[in-house]
DNA sequence: CGCAGTGAGTTGGAAATCACAACTAAGTCG
DNA sequence: CGACTTAGTTGTGATTTCCAACTCACTGCG
């Protein structure tokens, strides 16, 4: 009866930390190796306060690492760690759920290409039989405490 | 010179529809077909308003329809439609991501499965070979203007 | 030296959003 | 009638975001 239901899942979890305003752009920039403070604020267009907290943020949770890139002055530069790198898949799949539904005036800017030359694609798959999952062949199961 | 080098890029044309604080997360509970505005303010603990705004703007954006589920008194739940379900990839690697990064004190308690019984998993591969892409053989390509 | 330039932030104040609780509305049930 | 249900809306603060200007630490030029 004085039961909180919120749910405290995992995409919440997620969300927590890369759901803030202008956080995954900067995965994105990243992601591309536009490292520099400089460049994300011009790519982004986020101010530059906000996207240094978002970089400190970003840090503190350990998917990004600080890095000088030159010392006299000392310049830093921002990569991923693995655990940043990770994210790529929900970058690749927000990119493409954008240019399936959100045609944009000219295609897409950004591409990112396997090494083979095509382009990337998210799919969800069913983890053992490996099959794509489609929208009705899905249950969702829920553990209330 | 007066170049604006902001990238409008599916990412954050997508960011700007399902990207605000909460919406995701009624994305999440419409996909586990908790539809009605009580349940949903319940589970995800939004407050009403605030809830209530992104409804109304996902249902702008045609991801959710407002259906009456009885009249007298008239009462709506809301359905994604197939453009709003086609975010549960979306959903699910944000869940796969902090499933695999952000361990919860006791596992996840909200599951999908395929109709074969096993969990969801969702992979980024190459559009062409179909091959799983690691994080190195990629390359990222900017049109810039 | 003096001074413009660069890169990476920080600061201050206005504007926009968010949070929370209380309230309304339309009807049902006892 | 009064209590209850569902789906919001409203009012009032608290937080965030936005934006421009400013600082700091150096470099490179004349």
């Amino acid at each position: 009866m004085g039961e909180t239901s919120v749910r405290e899942c995992s995409v919440a979890r997620t969300l927590e930390i890369v759901g803030e305003k202008w956080t995954l752009l900067v995965v994105r920039e990243l992601l591309l190796g536009n490292l520099r403070f400089d460049g994300i604020v011009a790519r982004t267009g986020g101010s530059r306060d906000i996207l240094a907290a978002r970089l400190r943020k970003l840090e503190q949770h350990d998917l990004i690492e600080r890095v000088a890139y030159q010392e006299r002055p000392v310049r830093y530069e921002y990569r991923l760690t693995a655990r940043g790198a990770s994210l790529q898949p929900v970058v690749t799949i927000l990119r493409e759920w954008g240019d399936a539904h959100l045609a944009g005036s000219d295609g897409p800017p950004v591409v990112f290409r396997h090494s083979c030359g095509a382009r990337l694609h998210a799919v969800v798959v069913c983890e053992a039989c490996g099959e794509p999952v489609s929208g009705d062949d899905l249950t969702a199961e829920r553990k209330d405490r």
